[in-house]
DNA sequence: GTTTGTGCAAATTTTTTGCATTACA
DNA sequence: TGTAATGCAAAAAATTTGCACAAAC
């Protein structure tokens, strides 16, 4: 991770922790630097292993609690992907965009529309809410397969 | 339910249980034909409650089980509205709509937007996709408090 | 008669909770 | 020093799996 970026999201903590009356704990810098120094998505378990092959000591208890302040800190994204698993990802400087689940590998695609923004203020205007976040997922099949009929990234 | 639609969902079942090789089970025809006597969300837990105390003999493996079937043949749509818990609703015949969640009381409201067949026209050309189905959720906070500045529905 | 589908219970997976201990403020 | 936060293990919640039996075909 570039340490401009380390820089901003560590002083998005603190100042989130001391408005919230929160500590600054070491674990919880640990936690949102770690993972700031990956790209993509991954769920909690994964999180976990990576920590510990850091040899950080650190509780999955730990990574719960706190994926709950960085949420809303606004520093990570959650995501559900239509299986019972939660998935996170950054959200600083990293570009708003949303995703297309290959329905036959499962491979996760991002894409980009301002229009989801247009959507997002008359449904606001309508129900007469602030939208706080979004998610929002296509599941599709591709359309390029290989001689053998299946998806062209890799079969489940 | 009506009739009509009654008679149309089970054939649609009917059809799709011929086509794929699947046996015509009595059970699924019951889980089919619960699911269109009601409106709105549920979960599993839910429906296996409703069943038994119709008096059904049903086990919960056997409404996972033809959950997959029934989203498969496009007679009910799954959400996962933030929680780690599977939402289902009927599909047949029902508006194309998506929903609002109010991160106060995570009560869902439903909304109506045909810009989105626009994005995902688009993003299926980007990609080269065909969307089978999509899902978009807006969490969001009530604009309108009550004067003990909680949500207006009620409070978790 | 075969074999798919079922109910039940046990197992697995993901997340939450209880509690003794640690370490921020 | 007081108390929020932690690690660990046990519990809870949601879903999946194994297996004997039932019922489609």
């Amino acid at each position: 991770m570039n340490e401009e970026t380390k820089d901003a999201v560590n002083k998005i903590l603190t100042n989130y922790l001391e408005i919230n009356k929160h500590r600054k704990t070491s674990e919880r810098f640990a936690i949102l630097n770690e993972i700031y120094s990956h790209n993509g998505h991954f769920d909690i378990e994964q999180l976990y292993v990576m920590m510990k092959n850091k040899k950080y000591r650190v509780s999955r208890a730990t990574l719960y609690n706190n994926m709950e302040i960085l949420l809303d800190a606004g520093l990570v994204i959650k995501h559900q992907f239509g299986k019972n698993l939660a998935q996170f990802e950054r959200a600083y400087k990293y570009r708003q965009h949303d995703h297309l689940i290959c329905t036959d590998c499962e491979k996760v695609f991002e894409f980009c529309d301002p229009r989801i923004m247009q959507i997002q203020r008359s449904t606001e205007d309508m129900l007469r809410f602030d939208v706080q976040h979004h998610s929002l997922n296509f599941f599709a099949k591709c359309r390029q397969l290989t001689e053998t009929g299946q998806c062209q990234h890799f079969k489940k």
